[in-house]
This record gives structure tokens, C-alpha cells and sequence, in this order.
DNA sequence: CTGCTTGCAAAGCGTTTGCATTGAT
DNA sequence: ATCAATGCAAACGCTTTGCAAGCAG
């Protein structure tokens, strides 16, 4: 049965790199979490299991992790986030803007015509986001 | 006959700000270009037209072009680009992982699926924000 | 004249790196 | 015992800010 911790393991010891108390207190952490999470957030989560962990090992340790395909890394608005790629449904986001409500949904369609716009640019697609903002139901009414 | 000069001297005339040659040629070399222009290829072409101008300079005049919806300005791989904003077709972005690379693209179905999932939900649908990441074809080569 | 705008340099901020020490194997 | 990993602090690159001098209105 594969797991994340069993894959960052393999890809650990292939490079002869360390799996270290660190590193697993991050991918624990890492894997608890849901959607797109900033670095300041994780950093955050990380101290609470480990209040020495620096934030150097941090990024470092993102960046492994990145590297073994575990992660995805994206910079929105200056700030960096990490998303999970192993074993994960992917899903969008329809936003309420005045009450910040947030649906989530998929659409196998949107999907498959974006996989076309990316074949007829010649790119191979890795991942996306789509958000959607309007006004629900509720606020809608009032 | 309303163009993007006069929307801006409008615009700082409403907020008591000034008409000044920096915020000129800053606008007119930002109307000349195409698609995303990254902030230090602005500050390149700026330098041409007058040497004198600085980098600080050309960051806050580019604010108040987003401030009045003239530009739109995105954070890729920690460098800022602007885009025009005014009198331009609605667009998503096609973004290269690697080399940062960015296509822009409309596909009329997405738009309709789109509109399809914010009535199911029962939501009023506003405005959207689509970003497809991934390896473009020279960068797949490497 | 007034006070917004400028260019410069310094400060900020998130991220990366160098280094001596620690610790996994 | 070896050599990678760590935490710290300094360095880094991009962006913002403070300031005195310069100009638009």
C-alpha cells in the first residue's frame, strides 16, 4: 500500500538524503491540510508539533517535497502556497462576494476543454485554478 | 471619444493628483505594449523616452493604473507584470510552470459551463478567474 | 505659493544561503 | 565516523517608503 510517507521515504534515500524528524513533522502537517496553504501558515501548524523547526527547513524541506511530486508550489500576490498533488480529487471554487460563501465543484466539461486549449498551445497541463464569483441566493434576496 | 488618457487625467483630477511627464510617457509606453510586460521591461522602454525616471516612480504610477482599472497587475514566479485593461477582450491565462510563459486564451464553452455551474448552485455569476498551469512545449524539450 | 511628485537611498519583506553544530546512518 | 540536516543570522532580490528638492496647479 502506498503512502506519501512511504514515496518521500524512497525519494529520500534514492538521493541519499535523510528522513528526519523535521521532515516528517512537515509532511505530516503538509498532508493535514486541504487546498492551497502558504508557507506562513504551514510554518505556523509546523511549530505547534515542533516549536524549534526553523524556517529555513521549512523551505527546504518544500522544496523536497516539490521535487517528489508531492506538492505543487504556486506564487499568488507575492506569497508563496503549497498544494497537494498525491492522491487528491481535484475541485474549483465558486465564491460569494458579499458573503464569502465557497462551493466547491467540478465539472468534467470545463476539464476537458481546458486539457484542448492546452494541447492546441503545444503545453502539457499540470494543474489549475478557476475560480468563480457571484452573489448566492441568499444575498441575492436581500 | 473616451480614451485611456483622459480616463486617467480624470482620475487624478478627481483625487487632486497631478498630471506629470513621468505619468505620461509611463502610460504611453504602457499602451504600446502587448499582453503581460514585466515591471523592469517597463522600466527598460520608460528609460528610453527619458532616462531620468526611476524605478520608484514607475511602481507608483503603475498602482494608480490598477487603482483606476486601466491596468491589472499579476504576481508569477515573484515578479509583477501588468496588463491593459480597458477596451480589451476578457481573457484566461495559460501559464508556463517553467519559464513562466503566458498564453492568453478565450474558450466560449468554458464560459457557458461556467454559467451552467453558478445557476446550479443559484448563484448570480460576476466574474471569474481562470489560470491553467503548465510545461509549455519548448521547456517540455529540455 | 501650496502641497503633490520626484529621484535617491534606505528600509522592508519574503526567500535563500553560508556556516558551525547536530544528528542519522 | 562520516557527511547530510539543522537553526541561526546574514545575504539576496524585488518592492515600498522617508525625505529633501522640484514642479504642477
Amino acid at each position: 500500500m502506498v503512502n506519501e510517507f512511504d514515496i518521500f521515504k524512497d525519494f529520500l534515500k534514492e538521493r541519499n538524503l535523510r528522513w528526519t524528524p523535521q521532515r516528517k513533522v512537515i509532511l505530516e502537517v503538509f498532508l493535514n491540510q486541504e487546498g492551497h496553504i502558504h508557507i506562513e501558515d504551514l510554518l505556523h501548524r509546523v511549530k505547534i508539533q515542533d516549536p524549534t523547526v526553523g524556517i529555513a527547513t521549512l523551505y527546504r524541506t518544500m522544496k523536497l517535497l516539490v521535487d517528489s511530486s508531492l506538492a505543487d508550489m504556486h506564487t499568488f500576490n507575492e506569497k508563496t502556497t503549497y498544494e497537494r498533488l498525491f492522491q487528491v480529487r481535484h475541485h474549483d471554487h465558486l465564491i460569494c462576494k458579499i458573503c464569502g460563501k465557497m462551493v466547491e465543484f467540478e465539472h468534467p466539461l470545463i476539464e476537458k476543454y481546458q486539457l484542448e486549449v492546452c494541447e492546441r498551445h503545444g503545453f502539457t497541463l499540470k494543474s489549475h485554478r478557476m475560480e468563480l464569483f457571484g452573489i448566492c441566493k441568499e444575498c441575492n434576496k436581500v
